[in-house]
RNA sequence: CGAGCGGACUACGCGGUCGCGGCGCGCCAUGUGCGCGAUGAGGAAAGUCCGGGCAUCGCAGGGCAGGACGCCUGAUAACGUCAGGUGAAGGCGACUUCAAGGAAAGUGCAACAGAAAUAGACCGCCCGCCGAAUCCCCGGUCUCGGGGUGCCCACAGGGAACACCUGCGGCGGCGGGUAAGGAUGGAAAGGCGAGGCAAGAGCUCACCGACGGGACGGUAACGCCCCGUGCCAUGUAAACCCCGUCCGAUGCAAGUUUGGGUUCCGUUCACACAGGGCUGCCCGUCCGAACGGAACCGUGAAUAACGCUGGAGCCCAUCGGCGACGGUGGGCGUAGAUAAAUGACCGCGCUCGACAGAACCCGGCUUACAGGUCCGGUCGGAUC
RNA sequence: GCGCGAGUCGCCUAGCGGUAUGGCGUCAGCUUCCCAAGCUGAUUCCGGCGGGUUCGACUCCCGUCUCGCGCU
């Protein structure tokens, strides 16, 4: 099963409009309910430069990817980090599966 | 052994599980799919500072403007790059650094200090004349008037004399000569020594420097030697500029294909000198259309495909060359994304892992960088 | 990706080869019963950073850092 990604500015302009917003220590998340899992990263040029935006896109996608097995109600998202200097695989993990369970979108409470 | 110099290379490794990009093959039978396989960032991919390829502008032509470069010879597709030399500067040395043409083509600038700044004469030195020379104040304004200070000193000779005359010297004034010396400065009209002179001065001479000419060596920059000229001309051209060489513009968001069809309406400029393109301007040359709105069918539209990676390619051997590099032969197939691919976890090892992520492609430059490996010189110390 | 521009006092600026100008601010004094306003004086920058050219650089040249803008 793959996680399709966001592509078009539409789209994004689109989950900004309608989407949920959810927050956590270390990211924020836009959702709103779709036919198919979908996710985007949202990493800018104020994030720094191209290797550490590499980096923290990795990470990111990394962490949903092992939490997204748990969802029940198919959605889109938007990953937004918040800046920090150092960014950790663990923490990002952690807080995408308190902000599942709080907006109830996984089976295991 | 210590210190230092130059060059080349490398950029954590191995195994396992789950994932990512495009590619090939297969399957389910077309979707926004699944499986397997090999493959997948750099020495700087960076900054975008130069040079090219490639593409479009009809051709890429001439001139002006503008820009870049600047010792010589070579390498190269080209370069502001590289190699080998020359000169200058630095270092005991290995070696390093240098935008290194022209200042008698012209213009500009040179603060402060200093007597004087691109030329000059304040002091000084010397010669001549003078001692009612001269200096100060007020009025006037360029011919001056009034008031005050002031009739120099020492020595020698003549002389009755402290008068007066003469002489040497000092002090002061005026006129002239001079550019040796003078607190400065980045720079003071070649330097230094001797002769010469009233005092001085390339005025004269030796040496050094500079300039001009010639011979020799070198492809050349240049080196070296000889002869001549007493020497005139500060610095700055990364100030304007002059000389020589080179440069058409725009850049893959270039550009090509699809991006619709029919009907109607409107605007602009034309049927030769107006408009538009090539170019910032001129010459020259080319073109007949360009744009906007409405209705119906159709519709993925900063999109899709191409450009997009086989190229001045990389590696090895050999030959030519001091070298950059070039020739020949053999081998290799090596990212191609577009919200944009290398990560997470576990185990082991060690010196505990820096700077950092392709976006059309190459050649350089510059900048960032934890360490590690190899090679070749130098200096110092000790021992043999 | 490609092409441009700017960094001067705590803030905003001027100047563009000769040790940096003005305003706001800050501090002190005068004025007032006190405050504000006003007046007077003082304080503050060695020029984003590193080299080079020059006797001398904020200024000219090169490199670098940061910030900003344009092209779809």
């Amino acid at each position: 099963m793959k996680y399709l990604p966001l592509k078009k500015k539409k789209e994004f302009q689109r989950a900004l409009k309608v989407g949920k917003r959810a927050y956590a220590a270390t990211l924020s998340v836009v959702y709103f309910p779709s036919e198919r899992i979908r996710y985007a990263v949202c990493v800018g040029k104020k994030y720094g430069k191209s290797v550490q935006r590499n980096r923290l896109k990795r990470l990111l996608r990394e962490a949903f990817r092992a939490q997204a097995p748990s969802l029940e109600v198919p959605c889109t998202f938007l990953l937004i980090p918040k800046i920090s200097d150092r960014y950790a695989y663990s923490a990002f993990r952690r807080d995408i599966g308190v902000i599942f369970r709080k907006e109830k979108l996984c089976r295991n409470p």
